[in-house]
DNA sequence: CGGCTGACGACCT
DNA sequence: GAGGTCGCCAGCC
């Protein structure tokens, strides 16, 4: 199994809510449109942590569009075989975005949602 | 304690 | 644009 960190713990930078805090930004996400780990975390005012917005992902419900998380270059992050994740890939194509050969989004700056809710 | 590892990101050549 | 380096934070040896 894939190293998945809980991220909880009282005293902790990231607390106890942060799973519960980015799947209900998440959530906001608009069909069609995407964001960033980055801007996740900005949103939470914790912007040192993109990488455990990844790591909360991992544990979304499936009725969750966490598809719609990208990285700050507009590229499907590898997942632990180092390769994009093909799921995500038909999620995104289904709501009408293209990924060309180098898995990067077309148009994603046209794209990308930067005004996030903050809890 | 020290080292390593991540669905990351900002910088520098 | 393509690589490489570092900072970041929590969890697990």
């Amino acid at each position: 199994m894939p190293y998945t960190p809980t991220l909880h713990g009282p005293h902790r930078i990231v607390g106890p809510n942060f799973h519960a805090s980015v799947f209900a930004i998440v959530r906001t996400i608009p069909r069609g449109r995407v964001t960033t780990y980055g801007d996740i975390a900005a949103a939470l005012g914790l912007r040192t942590v993109a990488r455990h917005v990844g790591f909360a992902l991992a544990a979304a419900p499936p009725d969750l569009p966490w598809h719609r998380v990208v990285n700050s270059r507009g590229t499907l992050s590898p997942r632990a075989d180092s390769q994009p994740s093909a799921e995500q890939r038909r999620r995104l194509r289904r709501e009408g975005i293209t990924i060309d050969s180098r898995h990067r989004i077309t148009d994603f700056s046209r794209l990308r949602v930067t005004d996030l809710p903050r809890p």
